[in-house]
DNA sequence: CGCAGTATACCTACTAGTAGGTAGATAGTC
DNA sequence: GACTATCTACCTACTAGTAGGTATACTGCG
């Protein structure tokens, strides 16, 4: 069933089999790559892993996803775009541009709770940088400028409602500070297998950088 | 490469006292393992790779250092003591507290700006800790330990001469917060290759947090 | 001094196991 | 009959690690 991995997510949604609804199998391949590429890294992870987990054979995922590099890309194409569903959410539930960042904030604390493992998976592969596929680090970059606009549109906003405190410093480092403390806090929850490690530094940074009240 | 690897060998045993000489081929093979580990990470270099950038056989890697745990341990163990070093050189060649985080985050500028792999080990290796031998894991908490209670006392010592602007925040969650950003710059620089995003947060960082002058 | 014993540092050649990936057969479905 | 999704069986390349051998150098003894 090869698809252009552009496609693979229109199609891989849900198909009812034998009258149960059943995960279409590209999807649980996906999510069993993303969560093992969370835990191990991208060397780490193998197709005989995520075989295992499924309980199928290695030649079946390269059925679905010829190669490594086309899974990768495809499980973080799908990545980005949950998480820009997320930053909406986070956007739509929130009173005020303090309470969007705390949406987000807490998205992730919630995550690290669950498990040490679950953090960003573009931080995560970051670190492996060098070796990632192409495709993939350009995916990487992509996340992470989009999540810099992203905070920084909120500072922006904050600035505009007066609640920002005074600084010289551009919107544009500020947001880059907060997504460094965002990764470094993850990196720091999981060595330490301890997510108040993460929520220290987040709740920490807010509380340098806007007030509660406009 | 037969003949410079013979050539090199005889100037090392002639020129090199013995028990000296197993020093200086193990210290390069920590020296390669740290390089590979920082552009591969752990589960993606070899003992082939290392002996290939050497020119000797895999087998005389595992003379030195009979198994892969054992050589990550090793390294990480050199790396945290010359990071203790560097600690030290810091406070020495700084006039006052914010001198010796100037000096912390400029020797990490320096470095990524030679090659942007050139991270910390240990924020390397903690996105991929869950893999890691427990003696690793061990070895990267104690030094995030290390580095958190050092900018602690920097942030402290600022404190008791008033460079520190007001805060009701504990100094254990500041210097988690600095650390976290210094990690954070890291990742971002590797995944942009661009030493300017380590920068840009960790000069944004300082000016928050404390004053040119007492 | 010369010689034996031992430690060092490497080698070649191997093991068992795993990596990503492929070929071709098979069974169920449209 | 074609298509889909899976299987078994296999490939080559590479993984960490081992066995056994070699050359050289240091050390203690007569």
């Amino acid at each position: 069933m090869y698809v252009d991995s552009k496609l693979t997510s229109f199609i891989a949604e849900s198909t009812v089999r034998h009258g149960v609804l059943k995960m279409n199998r590209a999807q649980e391949i996906k999510q069993v790559a993303h969560q093992l590429m969370l835990e191990k890294g991208y060397s780490g992870f193998s197709y005989a892993d995520i075989a295992t987990v499924i309980g199928i054979q290695k030649a079946s995922i390269h059925y679905h996803f010829p190669s490594k590099d086309n899974l990768v890309q495809s499980v973080l194409q799908d990545y980005r775009r949950s998480a820009s569903d997320s930053l909406r959410k986070f956007e739509d539930t929130a009173a005020n541009p303090r309470g969007k960042l705390e949406n987000y904030f807490a998205y992730w604390a919630d995550r690290l709770a669950n498990e040490p493992t679950h953090i960003c998976l573009c931080a995560m592969l970051a670190s492996e940088n060098s070796i990632l596929p192409e495709e993939a680090q350009c995916e990487i970059q992509a996340h992470f400028e989009e999540m810099r606009k992203w905070i920084q549109s909120v500072l922006q906003e904050a600035q505009e409602q007066g609640m920002l405190f005074p600084s010289h410093l551009s919107l544009e480092a500020e947001a880059a500070s907060i997504l460094a403390v965002v990764h470094g806090g993850m990196l720091a929850a999981r060595a330490y297998r301890d997510k108040q490690q993460f929520t220290m530094v987040t709740e920490a940074l807010l509380h340098k950088i806007m007030r509660h009240q406009a």
